[in-house]
DNA sequence: AGACTGCTGTTACCGCTAGTAACACGCCGG
DNA sequence: CCGGCGTGTTACTAGCGGTAACAGCAGTCT
């Protein structure tokens, strides 16, 4: 029959596709992210056009592993945006969730965070400078989500669509860069950071008196 | 005189060199950030290996180029911290002074964020895996110098040092990933984007209500 | 049976990259 | 005249992403 064989080569190619990926992750988690398709096809068994025919090109494989790692991410901080306590505590959970990821597994992290790649290869000038486009996905869909969020919980008046979105990325950013230098420097505890960050959402920044021998202003 | 000759030939070597970085600028303005060697070569007029001797490597001719923009975006904005007016609207002409620099210039902006490049040669297999460090070093320099500033000019208590570049690198993150997000979508104008920033960094998310059709909190 | 199709896998290659070794010219002080 | 020094070149290596061309093995159709 047919269909039978098509679907028991179906299910051998997604698994196939599995195991190569889960080989692309041990390789990328070794390596970082500049590990190479040869070395990703030989820890797989297998040689490079075969990635090449399951995956199109490197961005491909890349993006493909990505997905894997931001679905997870993002749906650990969906239960922590949805638990139910009041904003503040939701807040802090939800930062304490990103920290505790990259805390735990900084490679993934690292991996995660690049951006597309750009073409790679060398064929195509890439005329068209396109503008700006460096964060990473991962980022792009968090802020996304945490706007959608934002705007589906609370009241912003006119525009609050945009306001929320412009929220959502600022808010991730801020998560992102403020996680990325303590886990370089380490220079506090993760309870002591998730407190300065929710204390600087919850507007200290304009509590805050201004010292005495400043420059004046 | 050996003197003389010697100084001589460090002004050229010095003039030569601001030749090279001019090239360089000019190349990676118009290819972007993978711009190669041969192209910067070529574009100065002369081949590799003289660029070798004069920078390294390739990151470290990407580092001096990245320094000269780095250090006139930096002056720009300190400039910003520094006017004669109340927090408030100085944050605001921080906040705009940043993103009126990014709109201007996207090439020069994407070439800034791209992170150190990692060992791009493959040598070393780099293998200690250095923890996270994903940020491009402008946004290290924002942080920390916003991070001064703020520790010089505000009382926030004890552990006000530690507080403070939390702080800086938080504003810079969410600055940055805002602005990234924007210059790609272009969803609403400069000013509202400041607008909206400002709001999140004077505590809006504290003070707005909870939508009353929400789910329950 | 035999030809055909589709999938998996290989080897061998292309053009590109970063980076380097080795050699050639000019200019200056001894 | 000659040995150093700085400037420049050509020609090369090793490795990368990506691909063409081919080999073997299933199952199907005539």
């Amino acid at each position: 029959m047919e269909t039978t064989h098509r679907n028991e080569q179906q299910r051998s190619a997604d698994q196939r596709r599995r195991e190569l990926l889960e080989a692309a992750d041990r390789v990328v988690l070794r390596d970082g992210p500049q590990a190479s398709m040869n070395a990703i096809a030989a820890e797989a068994g297998i040689t490079k056009p075969i990635l090449y025919r399951h995956f199109g090109d490197k961005s491909g494989l890349y993006r493909a592993l990505a997905k894997r790692h931001t679905d997870a991410l993002l749906a650990a901080l969906q239960s922590a945006l949805d638990a139910p306590a009041d904003r503040r505590r939701r807040v802090e959970a939800t930062l304490d969730t990103y920290l505790a990821a990259i805390e735990a597994r900084p490679q993934v992290y690292r991996f995660l965070m690049h951006p597309s790649e750009d073409t790679g290869g060398g064929q195509q000038p890439e005329q068209g400078f396109d503008t700006g486009r460096h964060s990473a996905p991962v980022l792009r869909r968090m802020g996304e989500e945490l706007a959608r969020v934002i705007a589906q919980r609370v009241d912003l008046g006119p525009n609050s669509e945009v306001l929320a979105r412009v929220w959502g990325h600022g808010i991730v950013g801020m998560m992102h860069a403020a996680g990325d230098w303590w886990l370089g420097e380490r220079p506090c505890s993760r309870e002591d950071l998730v407190r300065a960050l929710a204390d600087l959402l919850w507007g200290r920044l304009e509590q805050v008196d201004d010292k005495v021998d400043g420059p004046g202003f």
